[in-house]
DNA sequence: TACGTTCTTAATCATATGCTCAAACCACTC
DNA sequence: GAGTGGTTTGAGCATATGATTAAGAACGTA
């Protein structure tokens, strides 16, 4: 009993290092039981099929990350906080290998009939997340009503999956770090616009810029 | 020997059709020569292993892009025609299955030694092309010397995989779409700040519905 | 201890893949 | 017409995968 959950947490992990640094491809049944010195067969004695237990390791890593967010969003309350916090974010998914695990599950599910479909009912929560956690920061900044969070939310998710893309094509997050790094810089001019007097709101007034 | 160089374009086309439909998993040797109505063997006869045969067809795709897109830059000038060009492109490209065929063979590339690199080298150019339409479509604006073309174009070509990535799992172009459209709105606004260009006035306006 | 349930192991099957190879085929020259 | 070089074909090999299964081990309980 105490060994059943013991060995099916080892194959969950298992499943989340093979696909954080060696990808869908190799998310084999015998190369995660080699991963977890276990047995083949109990992949699917314990998930059913490999894809069940794929599913398991995003389900995993998903509730994982949902828990670091919240925490670390229980702090953030200005537009330019969120900013930072995504960078930081992003840094650490990029470092532990999460980002790379979300490309390939989704890069995946192409391949895989009936994949799709689960991988983006996990998928979709973690952008609406994204999207509520913008909504929250923007709060009653004159923006608010004018930008849609989704939409943003949406881009961001896009621009954070291909970096990480890219990052792991040419083995450098250089560029990948900088952009973010260039976001964090920009993050209190965000605020400044977002967040300041009323007089900014014309139309036609060139936003202020400052030198970084 | 007019034979050769027909089975080896038939089996190009095929490869190329296989990525953008079927993926990088389905790109095997027997698929292709089966849409090419050809025969297996061909496949490393002609070019000697499959992973061969899918550069080459990058190879194609690539080189179409390349020349349309030189045509299509022939025309612009200005900071907002050159988003209101990448809009239209990436349209094309998510309606082609060219966006798709570029994700499948750098996201394939990590589940198959020795291919990263050759990627790599198909890709960069492309990044850099972009790059240096950026920075002749800014020309003599005041923020030339501020921004840096080099870190827009990725984010930009990490955005285009990415959003390709995201409508390819929700089987919904609606969202990158209209990313896009956006963007189409904001180029006015863009080219009011960057260049003080003629081009056009009025940021109230409606967008333009324009087919091309 | 003896029994039944749960869990584990290794062998096994059916299938698919990259790739090789010998034979057949075809267009062309002498 | 026979030979020649390039091209095509289908069978075959080694390997890998998802999944099944029967036999065995470990555990709780009577």
């Amino acid at each position: 009993m105490a060994r059943s959950s013991d060995t099916r947490q080892r194959l969950v992990d298992a499943a989340v290092d093979v696909l954080r640094h060696e990808g869908f491809a190799a998310a084999t049944a015998r190369n995660i039981a080699a991963h977890a010195d276990s047995n083949q067969g109990l992949v699917f004695y314990h998930f059913g099929s490999v894809v069940d237990l794929l599913l398991a390791a995003l389900d995993e890593v998903s509730a994982q990350r949902r828990q670091r967010y919240e925490e670390a969003l229980a702090g953030v309350h200005a537009p330019a906080e969120l900013v930072d916090l995504a960078a930081r974010v992003f840094r650490e998914d990029l470092d532990t290998g999460d980002a790379a695990l979300l490309v390939e599950m989704i890069a995946g599910a192409t391949s895989t009939p009936g994949l799709g479909a689960e991988v983006k009912a996990r998928v979709v929560p973690w952008t609406q997340f994204a999207a509520a956690a913008l909504k929250s920061a923007l709060g009653t900044s004159p923006l608010a009503g004018v930008v849609d969070p989704d939409e943003i939310a949406h881009a961001v998710v896009a621009l954070y999956l291909g970096l990480e893309l890219l990052s792991h094509l040419d083995g450098d997050r250089g560029p990948a770090l900088a952009l973010f790094e260039r976001g964090r810089q920009l993050a209190p001019l965000a605020g400044l616009i977002l967040g300041g007097s009323p007089a900014s709101a014309g139309t036609s007034n060139p936003p202020n810029k400052e030198d970084p």
